[in-house]
DNA sequence: CCAATATTTAAGTTTACACTTACGTAAGTT
DNA sequence: AACTTACGTAAGTGTAAACTTAAATATTGG
C-alpha cells in the first residue's frame, strides 16, 4: 500500500501515469515526453511504477509497452475515502464487523 | 495538489493521519505514539501536514490540538478515481466540457 | 515576575533516492 | 554472424528532506 503512495509521490512518475491514462505507450515514447531526464531515468521510474502495481508491461519485439493497471489504485483510493469523513468510516467498519459475525453464524 | 501526495508519502506522517482519523489529539499526545523519532521531528511533520491542508490546528492553553481536514483529501481522491477507469474519465471530461458550453450559451 | 509546561524553530548532520554515464541484454535485420 | 534498435541494469554522485540537539516562544500558575 505504501509502495503505491511512494510511487505516486514523484513528479516525473506522476507525469508518466498521466500520459498512460490516455493510451498505452512504449518505454521509448514515454521517454520522448521528458526532456529534463535521461531515458534510463525514465526506465527506472517505470520499474518503480510497475513494482507498485500501478502499471503493467507487455513485450512486443524489442519494445516494451506499458499501460496503467486501475486496480493498483483502488486500495489507496479506498483509504483516502476513509479520511473524507472519519465518523462515517468508523460506522462502516463497525457495520462490516457485524456482517462478518453474521456470516460466521450461518 | 502535489503537496498533498508529498505530505502523505512519508510513513510517520501517514501514521499521524491514521491516529487523527479516530480523534483529535494534542501535539504531545501524537508524539507519545512515536518512539523512533523525537518530538521536534513530529512537530515538523505536523507542520507539513498542516501546510498541505490535511490537518488543522487549534490552540488550547499551551497545547495545540490537531484534527484531520477531510476536504484536504478530496482533490487527490478525485484524481485517483480518474485512474480507476481512464476511458470513463475521458467521457466524463468531455461531458463537463459540453456542460460549460451550454452554460456559456445561456 | 519567575518558573513550569507544551510546543515550535534554528542549525547542522545523516540518509534516501533521483539522476547520470557506462555497460549489458534481448529481439529483429542484413 | 555481425549490426541495429529498444530497452534495462549497475555503480557512483548530488541533493532534498527527515532527523537530532539546542535554543526560542507562548501560555498558565504561584
Amino acid at each position: 500500500m505504501f509502495e503505491t503512495i511512494q510511487a505516486l509521490a514523484e513528479p516525473n512518475r506522476f507525469a508518466i501515469l498521466q500520459l498512460l491514462k490516455n493510451s498505452e505507450l512504449s518505454a521509448g515514447k514515454i521517454a520522448d515526453n521528458f526532456k529534463d531526464i535521461t531515458r534510463p531515468a525514465v526506465s527506472q521510474h517505470l520499474g518503480v511504477l510497475k513494482n507498485a502495481g500501478l502499471i503493467v508491461e507487455r513485450r512486443v519485439g524489442t519494445s516494451r509497452i506499458y499501460r496503467v493497471q486501475p486496480k493498483g489504485f483502488s486500495k489507496l483510493k479506498t483509504l483516502l475515502e476513509g479520511f473524507w469523513d472519519p465518523k462515517l468510516e468508523k460506522l462502516k467498519m463497525a457495520a462490516e464487523k457485524e456482517e462478518k459475525k453474521k456470516r460466521r453464524k450461518s
